[in-house]
DNA sequence: TCATTTACGCAACAAAGTTGCATAAATATT
DNA sequence: AATATTTATGCAACTTTGTTGCGTAAATGA
């Protein structure tokens, strides 16, 4: 989908920067860290702004936050394909190489429902796998 | 077991530091980030050795990394029951609590085996829960 | 075009993580 | 037990990551 749509469809204003940043996800189709966009968009979004823009797109669902091992969270673009399966729910998996560090939606594989032991309630559910990838093996 | 023996067993010195942080783990039973030890042995270990013995405490299999979604990386000690199961593999899953943000290991739940798509090779796997823990339900 | 709302850029700060190096402490050797 | 060797610690200095406040600019609505 077209940048100026997600931000509408999202109830956000068009701005410059979260064209850019949405531009910048669109380009890659891999999960991306603060840093790798300031560097991306290095001169043209604030580094402040930056974060503010991933803040905002994660709270109107835009993005979402990948937990990592490393030195900071990452971001994708939900469901990528909103159109088709509209109820998506952010339950797919994540692969990390542990040869590029780069981060990839599983989005076709749905973590199976577990049972988890008494006195937990589950409401997310973050399965993040690592390994080698397709380039680097 | 005593932190003592945790050293000799994974052939580390048998420092003061070293067994403050082991105790502040066994005391716990919940994962601990750097910035809790950091505050829970304030005046007794320094803040650069304190990141210098948990990355040892990693690299030897004392403790594991558990990936955040917020701002760091927490630690575990590996196999509470290493004793008993000797064969103790860490795909084990983690809960983590939205109220108190808490996370703990959930060792009796080992992470079934699935089938990933083609092309990545699998090696590790983390599953991180969300939810309400049991104090905080 | 003008008013209003929201986002941006910058400065200043706080928190997290790294590196180099001299000294202290732990282990090995005699 | 004393000494040599190895390894860990503490401190300073630095980098990276993330936050807050505020005046200005840009986006939207009238
Ligand atoms: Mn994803
Ligand atoms: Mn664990
Ligand atoms: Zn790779
Ligand atoms: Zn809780």
């Amino acid at each position: 989908m077209k940048p100026e749509q997600i931000l509408i469809q999202h109830d956000l204003r068009k701005t410059q920067g979260r064209i850019m940043v949405l531009q910048e996800f669109s380009k890659h189709d891999k999960a991306l860290a603060h840093n790798e966009l300031q560097h991306a968009l290095a001169g043209k979004v604030d580094r402040v702004t930056l974060y503010r823009i991933l803040d905002q797109f994660e709270k109107k669902g835009v993005l979402h936050k990948i937990p990592d091992d490393e030195v900071s969270v990452k971001y994708a673009l939900c469901a990528h394909n909103h159109e088709i399966d509209h109820q998506h729910s952010d339950d797919h998996a994540h692969f990390k190489c542990n040869d590029c560090s780069e981060t990839f939606c599983i989005d076709d594989f749905t973590i199976p429902n577990m049972k988890i032991p008494e006195g937990f309630k589950v409401t997310e559910k973050f399965l993040l796998l690592g390994g080698v990838c397709k380039k680097c093996a």
